[in-house]
DNA sequence: TGATTTTTGTTCATCATTGTACTTTATTGT
DNA sequence: ACAATAAAGTACAATGATGAACAAAAATCA
């Protein structure tokens, strides 16, 4: 049994592949640990930062949501950058239940040296791809993450 | 300053490509930890039981090696997976310092359920990419995993 | 309006992971 | 052979992530 088609799961071409993504991803996030380390924020900080310089004013639970973490995840992370002065929460005018998430001018100059960093990374990681296949990359992890998500979708609500 | 030559790091294609990469992880991560769970083991204990399945009489330092964590990691996971009768630890003859780990036939034929679970999983997830395009992801991958991997050992032995 | 249900964020207990110090065994150098 | 160094595995303390129970505010609905 399961050497009839394909004698062994590392013999099927996605599985390979996804052993190399899983790899790779597992890779960079220790790179980019050490590489930020300097500024004094490890990686869930700087996904924070990146999100919070993108999308301003932006509430927990959203934020919580694009990282794909849980809302206690933002509660223990944001009152830290908060003190460290990077942040600021301001509670909404129409809504007293959310918090309003902005950069302070410290957390918008160090979120640039830090994305300055992890672009650099990222570039020298994905310098012998070119920029076609990596687009093509991205493609298929679209792709992945559109039918991660519906099959999410799909258990939760008809769920036992 | 940075918006000269592109405006900002979700504009450079490989930034996007890379961001698109750790998403997938991320989410391919949680869904597997839910496909797995009716197995009672989680994708730590899935890693290293397919390992063992492919490299019968590993050590621990070599698994923890191929797993990209510490020795430490292996030391608190494999007696639980001891005690629960999937794999065996037995000293080597040769140097008494090393133990050599191997499945059990319990752990054997469980192991081979978890990864029919695991390949259907990522069949589906990547149903919609091509062989072919999965090569050119997994090619993508191995020359970023060589790279960074060059990049540690640059760093570690002339370390301050 | 008043009661019920949702939503937002927090707290806390639990579990997983990491790094460091330590023990035992091999290897190396003299 | 003996001392010093390196390597394999373990123990433990500190850090980080997760999920469940909770409080406050808003929305729904009768």
């Amino acid at each position: 049994m399961m050497n009839k088609n394909q004698a062994f799961p590392w013999d099927h071409p996605r599985f390979r592949s996804w052993i190399g993504v899983a790899r790779a991803c597992q890779l960079m996030q220790q790179a980019m640990s050490r590489a930020i380390a300097g500024l004094g924020i490890k990686p869930p900080h700087l996904d924070i930062l990146v999100n919070l310089y993108r999308f301003d004013g932006i509430s927990q639970q959203e934020l919580a949501r694009k990282l794909l973490v849980g809302r206690s995840n933002m509660s223990m992370l944001l009152p830290h950058l908060e003190k460290r002065g990077l942040i600021e929460r301001r509670a909404d005018a129409k809504d007293k239940r959310v918090l309003r998430l902005s950069l302070t001018e410290a957390g918008r100059s160090l979120t640039e040296e830090a994305m300055a960093i992890q672009t650099g990374l990222i570039e020298r990681a994905l310098s012998p791809t070119p920029a076609e296949r990596c687009l093509q990359v991205a493609e298929a992890m679209e792709d992945l993450i559109h039918i991660l998500q519906t099959m999410d979708a799909d258990d939760e609500p008809d769920d036992a």
